[in-house]
DNA sequence: GTCTATAGCAGGATAGAC
DNA sequence: GTCTATCCTGCTATAGAC
C-alpha cells in the first residue's frame, strides 16, 4: 500500500524503460530482460512488482500513456482558454499545438505516438481503456467545439469523418515523423513545427490552396 | 532457376500466409512454426526456399506487397484516365478510390496498409527499398499531377505538406479502420467506401464545412 | 523438395536466499 | 524488495534421411 522510496523508484524506472522499448521495438519484440537490464535492476523485478510482462505493459499504459494523454488534453483547453473559442480556426490551431507542439518532449511525443498507432494496428486489452477512458472523452469534448461551426451539424458521420480527417493528419505527421523527416529534407525543428501546425489549420479549413481553374 | 509447379505452390503459399500473419501480428510476433503449420508444410521449407526468417519477410515484401503497391497504382491511372486529368478533384478522387476502393479485397488492403504501417513505425529493410522504389516515385508522379492545380508552386515544403496530408487521410482510414467502424456504428461497407471518398475529395478540397460566420 | 530429429539458445516465470 | 539460480517452454536453424 506505501511501498517505501527504493521500491518506488525501481518500479518507476522499470515503467519508464519499458515505454521506450514497447513504443520503439513492440511489444514481442521486447524481452523482460532487457527491460530490466535497462533499468537497471534484476529481472525478476518486473514479476515482483508486476506480475508479468503483460501486466506491466498494461500499467505502463495506464499509469504513463493515460496521464501523458491527460496532459496534452489539458493543454488544448489552456491554449483554447486564451483565445477565440468560438471560432474554428482557434479550435483546431489548439488541437494541432496541444499534439504537435505541446507539452511533451520530442521523445516523449514520438513514444506516445507509436504506442498508440500500435494499438490502433493490433488492438489490445489496452486499447479498450484507452478508447472509453481518452478517445471517447476526447472526440466528446472536440465534437462539442467544433460541431457549432460545422454546417452540416444534421449529419452525425459526415461531421465525425471531418473531426476524424483532422486527428488523422495530427496523429500521421507525428507517428511517421522519420520518414517524413526524408521526404522533406529535414528535422522537426521548432519552426517546422510551427508551419506544421499551420499548415495542418490551413488545410483544415480550406483545404489545399487551389488555383482558380482547376477545382 | 525454373522450379516445378509443386515447389512453387508451396513458395507461395508460404509468402501468402507469411503476409497475413506478418500483417496482423507484426515480425517478432509471428514464428516460423505458425508460419508453416498455415501453410500446411514443413518447418524446413522456410529455410530451404528462403534461408532464414528474415529474407522470407524481405521476400514477400518485395513479392507481395510492392506489387500490391503497383496494381494500387496503376488502378489511379486508370481512374485517371477516365476523366478529366488536369482538374484537382478528379485527381484527388481517382487517388482515394484506388486507395480505399481500389483493385484489392478488403482482406488484401487490410494487410497492405498493416504492413506498411508497421513498416512506418519502425522501418527494416524493406522501408529503404518501399521508399526508392515504390513511395518516392509516385510521390513524383502525384506531384506532377497536382502541382499544376496548386496555387504556391513556388514552395516545395507546402506542395509537400500538403500531398502527404492527402495521404495521411488515405491511410488512416485504411489503417485504423477497426477503431474507426466503432467510432461511425458500422461496417466499411461498399456505400460508406463511397462516402469516405467523398469526403476525402471535398476535405482536401475545401477542408471542413464551415458556417460562414465561425471562420 | 520435403520430411524428421535435434542442436543450441533465448524467452518468461518462479523458488528461495538474503 | 532485491538478488541468484534454475526450470521449462518455445524459438530459429541445420543435418541428414528419403
Amino acid at each position: 500500500m506505501s511501498p517505501d522510496n527504493k521500491s518506488a523508484t525501481t518500479r518507476n524506472r522499470l515503467l519508464e524503460v519499458a515505454e521506450a522499448l514497447f513504443a520503439q521495438k513492440g511489444y514481442d519484440a521486447v524481452s523482460v530482460r532487457e527491460i530490466t537490464n535497462a533499468a537497471r535492476c534484476n529481472l525478476a523485478a518486473v514479476n515482483y512488482h508486476f506480475g508479468n510482462k503483460k501486466t506491466l505493459y498494461m500499467h505502463m499504459f495506464r499509469e504513463r500513456w493515460m496521464s501523458r494523454a491527460q496532459r496534452i488534453l489539458t493543454c488544448f483547453e489552456e491554449n483554447l482558454a486564451g483565445r477565440d473559442e468560438t471560432s474554428s480556426s482557434s479550435v483546431i490551431q489548439a488541437l494541432a499545438e496541444a499534439f504537435i507542439k505541446g507539452p511533451l518532449t520530442d521523445e516523449e511525443r514520438l513514444y506516445h505516438f507509436q504506442l498508440m498507432t500500435r494499438e490502433l494496428i493490433k488492438p489490445t486489452d489496452a486499447f479498450e481503456m484507452v478508447a472509453t477512458e481518452t478517445m471517447r472523452p476526447f472526440l466528446e469534448k472536440l465534437g462539442q467545439r467544433l460541431k457549432p461551426c460545422l454546417s452540416d451539424t444534421g449529419d452525425e458521420e459526415r461531421t465525425l469523418l471531418n473531426i476524424l480527417s483532422i486527428i488523422s493528419m495530427v496523429i500521421y505527421f507525428n507517428f511517421a515523423r522519420v520518414p517524413v523527416s526524408k521526404i522533406i529534407g529535414h528535422a522537426y525543428d521548432e519552426p517546422f513545427k510551427d508551419r506544421l501546425v499551420q499548415h495542418i489549420v490551413q488545410f483544415s479549413l480550406s483545404g489545399i490552396p487551389l488555383r482558380e481553374d482547376t477545382r
